[in-house]
DNA sequence: AGGGTAAGGTTCTTTTTTGGAACCCGTCAA
DNA sequence: TTGACGGGTTCCAAAAAAGAACCTTACCCT
């Protein structure tokens, strides 16, 4: 099976690394995050091939998640820049860089202060659950298929469904 | 630039990205949080190629992510299981999936429903401040350098501390 | 005890994807 | 008007992945 199939399973995370293709596309969304715009911010800032940066950028423009300006400065240069649809994104380049910063860093002491601005003290960004604020860990969620998800395995057999999805069907609750 | 070098990289996103190489391992740990535990559970699950399976679950073992045991029942298995550091990469693994439920979907209407155990309302996780508990998104924050990062870039230039880090020296805030 | 099969890999060969460098073309600035 | 810069594209060699075959233990059944 190759990579590219990933966006045609039925499952958020599959598609979502369809789109973002490999670990540039991350670090071009991290920096774009940081400010860099332009093709060359890119080039010289992470150091990747131009040939990969013009694809991975083209993809991204593609899947609506930078936008491609004509530089308002310079005639020659275009201007990448997040869409609502790339912000939305941000969760996942904290949460990488919330693992990295506790596991990969050994002894190299704290990184960085993070401050929320509407509350002034460091803060560590996490996972919380949208109505009780609470921590939400993997042990403190249930997951349950929705209808839209069971019509479309609907008549496959359960190995099908499997593999249709790329993990085993989700036990159906009440909801 | 190769894209092992992100290991050496003094920012955590890079570095996290180096150990989860490429899409599978994301894939992987999602059906370990999901139950899979046997080399064939992955293989028949999300249909890569055994060569590729093996180097990642040797990977993520190597790194402690996963755990890897020999199984009680059968002597010939052996289980892969999360241990701390990789159940520490949930919020990875659903920031993901929050998007792509968000935004890859397309008319699909809801995937599933998420329940806080806590909580018991139907709900999203999301990124919150820990200490004060507000949503957090890309505006919402500053970010400084620590004083060890600081350090870290003593006496490079502009240029050499940008390439060392893979970005833009962040500014110096107080702290 | 012996044959078939399953678990978990490794080893091949062929196809795809990269990395790296060179080239190109329309600006821009001196 | 000459040289450099921005943003690509093209080419080739090198690296990595897909797919299939093979291998080694260890079950399971008779």
């Amino acid at each position: 099976m190759k990579k590219a199939d990933h966006a045609e399973k039925f499952c958020p995370i599959a598609r979502t690394l369809a789109v973002l293709e490999d670990s540039w596309s991350f670090l071009i969304l991290r920096n774009a995050f940081l400010g860099a715009r332009r093709f060359s911010d890119f080039e010289r800032q992470l150091g990747l091939t131009r040939h990969l940066l013009s694809a991975r950028l083209g993809a991204l423009v593609e899947h609506g998640i930078l936008r491609k300006t004509a530089s308002a400065q310079d005639q020659r240069a275009f201007d990448y820049t997040l869409t609502e649809k790339g912000l939305a994104l941000y969760p996942v380049i904290v949460s990488l860089s919330e693992w990295g910063r506790a596991h990969t860093l050994e002894g190299d002491g704290p990184f960085d202060y993070i401050h929320a601005t509407g509350c002034g003290a460091p803060m560590r960004p996490q996972l919380c659950c949208s109505e009780c604020g609470e921590p939400i860990g993997p042990h403190d969620v249930s997951v349950s298929a929705s209808f839209t998800l069971r019509e479309r395995l609907a008549g496959l057999t359960e190995e099908a469904a499997e593999r249709e999805l790329g993990y085993p069907v989700p036990a159906v609750e009440s909801v």
